[in-house]
DNA sequence: CGCTTCTTTCATAAATTTGTGAAGTTATGG
DNA sequence: CCATAACTTCACAAATTTATGAAAGAAGCG
């Protein structure tokens, strides 16, 4: 095969380790990172997570640029291109990831963005808003100046409270990162 | 009403409005509030919260005491004791509820924790702390001086921080709710 | 302009989850 | 010390969810 540019998919050629158990994965994801990528993937689900979704989440946290392609994803997580499809469509509706083409290419692949954390939160926050809309609707449905009713006000004070929060954070942490001095996200070679 | 006592589960005798549709529920929770309690669940269990947790959690949210009996749950909810039995058990885990006992009855009662979110952002903690440990052996697992263990490592800070600023936010709750100066948890029947 | 390659959609099959009835256990009350 | 009432545990049935293969739909390339 001629391959296009990046010539990174002939995973049968690079096992020269011979039979390694967990059959034919790339290179760069021994056994080791797919086992803590169903690990970290398992912590995801039990907070809420969709399984896939939190497997492919994981599977990019640990690639090298934090981007893969379907076919990368389907040969690390052994999973069809249609679970793919799936986990991802969810995974940009909740804007962790972005999608983007490769010019020379057909392919997609998919980035965690660049701040997840910020991401993530946000999408928390339009939790707390949702919740607070339920709780005051409820508040008026058990009528506001019962016991009931001031409970249902009181959770709708506590998620606007939190909403607040929330932006504060994310902006001490943006100052909390700047002090460690450490930008991350960037790869920059060295490490390969 | 004579109420109180054990003797308050003779529903099908104060139904006195004809067929309501939703069948005989308690005069104090009308087929208004149980949608309610439905909705307030769905919003749970999008974030990940069990079914029945969620649907018992509102149920007891929306009573007048923050408490109810396995039988009262039974009756409002429609499903059965051992239902309410797994539900409570998972509640309890999380310490969103406490179980205690009527003295002259053998009944359990189910109540909410005085302050429920105190306790949420507790559990809250436990699993970021869980994150943490997670994101710091995924980054031992790929290497720490690669671009995907930078990326773990900074994942593990956040968690870090976050739960270096969940203690701060309760506090400021905790003075927010003081300014407002409405003792919501406490119900002092005049409501009745 | 059609071929090729990747992605998505859809129906089906499998697996997991979920709630129930019934038996078992604990605890109260006479 | 037995009878009773409430709660819990267990195995099973039902329903929902989950992932797949196959076919249809885009999009570049020759």
């Amino acid at each position: 095969m001629t391959m296009d540019q990046p010539g990174s998919e002939a995973p049968e050629e690079v096992t020269e380790g011979a039979g390694r158990g967990a059959a034919d994965l790339p290179a760069d994801y021994p056994s080791e990172v797919a086992e803590f990528v169903e690990r970290f993937a398992a912590d995801l689900t039990a907070a809420g997570f969709q399984r896939m979704a939190a497997r492919v989440f994981a599977c990019l946290v640990v690639s090298r640029d934090g981007a893969l392609s379907s076919a990368e994803l389907a040969e690390r997580l052994r999973i069809s291109p249609a679970a793919i499809s799936g986990a991802v469509r969810y995974l940009g509706q909740i804007h962790l990831i972005s999608r983007e083409r490769e010019p020379g290419s057909r392919r997609e692949r998919y980035r965690l963005h660049q701040s997840v954390w910020y991401e993530a939160m946000t999408q928390r926050d339009q939790t707390l808003k949702r919740w607070e809309l339920t709780a005051l609707t409820g508040a008026d449905v058990v009528g506001r100046d019962t016991p009931a009713g001031r409970r249902l006000l009181e959770t709708a004070a506590f998620m606007v409270f939190l909403e607040e929060q929330l932006d504060e954070i994310m902006e001490r942490w943006h100052a909390h990162r700047a002090v460690a001095a450490t930008p991350l996200e960037r790869d920059d070679e060295r490490g390969g």
